[in-house]
DNA sequence: CGGCTTACG
DNA sequence: GCCG
DNA sequence: CGTA
């Protein structure tokens, strides 16, 4: 890169982990970036966590950037220092541009606030709708560029023509600023709670979570630990804590089971750096080995004090299409669970940027975790299971609660279950609407099945699946939407 | 005007 | 709310 | 009805 001299890069520290933002600086420096340490003319790359240029923009109190600067997603960077210099811009690096960002981010929070009423399925239209400009590579300047698109209607005009005229638009601030709207959109961010929940909740009155809590004692146990671990569940997983929790899960696989393979999927695998929370995929390529291996996983854990609470599933597909010939019934039921949701204790160590050594010492993580009790009465200590998830929460300790699903798929499903937690949401939807649509092919996370011929269609790849589909392969940064 | 991803607990 |  |  002839003109690198010239590349100067700024990173907004906001929205980012300290920690990180050390480790991203000290990276940029040992390659010889050139980093501003504020926001100036000679900028050349703004570096943002800010989903949207319009976030971005009004934190650096500008109201419009100079033409030789751009508004870059943390991508850019870590692609950049991969390549030991500054890369071109791609398309994926640049984050929602001009009107787009706000209009996006009103249509978002417009489908999340109506998601709670009676006819939800408008409110995934608005969702569509949001992604569409999502996905739009140039700034929306008139309605007329939109013409061609799908899922973008007369209403969805309305609205935007509104906000390229006024910046805003009425009906959506009318939604975004009523209490009912705004109490659904907070009572359904708390895990366990959907929207039939959060109606009884505002029913009763209850204007915030810390109400709830404290007048709320009915729930299964994810209510009632998603109600006690709320304020830090809400927190943003680091990619770093997803890298360190997966190295320690690999870790821990080489003696329980070597030839596990390990893949970190949901939003992390497809280049966002932070999450709501960390899936991860088991499988193993000599099929019949993974059976019993995520109870396996889970009493290593139990044994480190690691798990908050969580609750498995069995899978039954895999029972049905794997076993049920022959000698099922032997194995105990437990070996068949296919996924575990739950909430694990997340060491604050893993946070940061850890040695390897350190790592990989067992005896730190117990220690860690354990150091909370032994500030408690011994007799407390003997009857930790008695505690209820208000006590827990409100101990000192040295963790932090992180939600976590553990996934195990036999290998013939693997790439279908790899497709499946890698996501997005939105997009699994729409290709397994494409698959019926156009094939008559009932898509899982699972497999691929042949309505018509009545046959399932394995796949050794993910990009034999997109190839069995007739679609281009869309790599998974490109799956957000 | 019907359907909107799909499967599990 | 929008598409087929 | 909740999770993914």
């Amino acid at each position: 890169m002839g003109d690198s001299q010239k590349v100067v890069v700024y990173i907004m520290p906001q929205k980012i982990q300290k920690q990180r933002y050390k480790d991203m600086m000290k990276a940029a420096l040992r390659h010889h970036f050139i980093m501003a340490e504020e926001f100036k003319d000679s900028v050349t790359h703004i570096i943002t966590e800010y989903e949207t240029a319009a976030q971005a923009m009004k934190v650096l109190k500008v109201t419009e950037l100079p033409q030789h600067t751009r508004l870059l997603k943390v991508s850019w960077f870590t692609d950049s220092i991969k390549a030991r210099e500054p890369v071109p811009v791609q398309d994926k690096h640049v984050i929602a541009q001009g009107g787009n960002a706000e209009a996006m981010e009103l249509l978002q929070d417009y489908a999340e606030m109506r998601e709670g009423d009676d006819n939800y399925m408008r409110a995934l239209a608005w969702r569509r709708a949001s992604c569409v400009l999502k996905s739009l590579k140039f700034p929306l300047t008139s309605i007329d560029q939109l013409k061609g698109a799908k899922d973008v209607g007369k209403h969805v005009q309305k609205v935007l023509q509104s906000i390229l005229d006024h910046g805003t638009s009425d009906e959506v601030e009318k939604v975004r600023n009523d209490p009912w709207y705004k109490k659904m959109k907070i009572f359904t961010k708390v895990f366990g709670a959907g929207t039939k929940t959060a109606q009884e909740w505002i029913e009763k009155g209850w204007t915030t979570v810390d109400e709830v809590r404290q007048n709320y004692t009915k729930g299964d146990w994810r209510l009632r630990f998603g109600l006690a671990f709320h304020e830090e569940l809400m927190e943003l997983v680091t990619r770093l804590e997803a890298d360190n929790f997966t190295k320690f899960i690999k870790h821990q696989c080489e003696t329980i089971l070597p030839g596990i393979s390990v893949e970190l999927c949901g939003g992390f695998k497809r280049g966002k750096t932070h999450g709501h929370d960390i899936d991860l995929l088991f499988t193993h390529q000599s099929t019949g080995k993974e059976v019993g291996f995520l109870p396996r996983l889970l009493s290593v854990l139990e044994s480190k004090n690691l798990i908050l609470c969580g609750k498995w599933n069995r899978g039954t597909y895999t029972e049905e299409a794997m076993y049920s010939d022959s000698k099922h019934t032997k194995n105990n039921q437990l070996d068949h669970f296919e996924k575990w949701i739950g909430i694990i204790k997340f060491p604050k160590k893993w946070r940061k940027s850890i040695s390897e050594e350190e790592f990989f010492s067992d005896e730190n993580v117990s220690a860690d975790l354990n150091s909370y009790e032994d500030s408690e009465p011994a007799k407390k200590k003997l009857k930790t299971n008695e505690l209820s998830p208000e006590d827990i929460a409100a101990q000192s300790r040295s963790w932090i609660a992180r939600r976590v699903d553990l996934i195990i798929a036999p290998y013939d499903q693997y790439f279908y279950a790899l497709v499946g937690w890698t996501g997005s949401k939105q997009f699994n939807r729409d290709i397994r609407t494409y698959a019926k649509r156009t094939h008559n092919y009932a898509m899982t996370s699972h497999g691929l099945y042949d309505l018509t011929k009545r046959k399932s269609l394995p796949a050794k790849s993910e990009k034999e699946i997109f190839d069995i589909l007739g679609v281009p392969y869309f790599p998974p940064e490109e799956r957000n939407c």
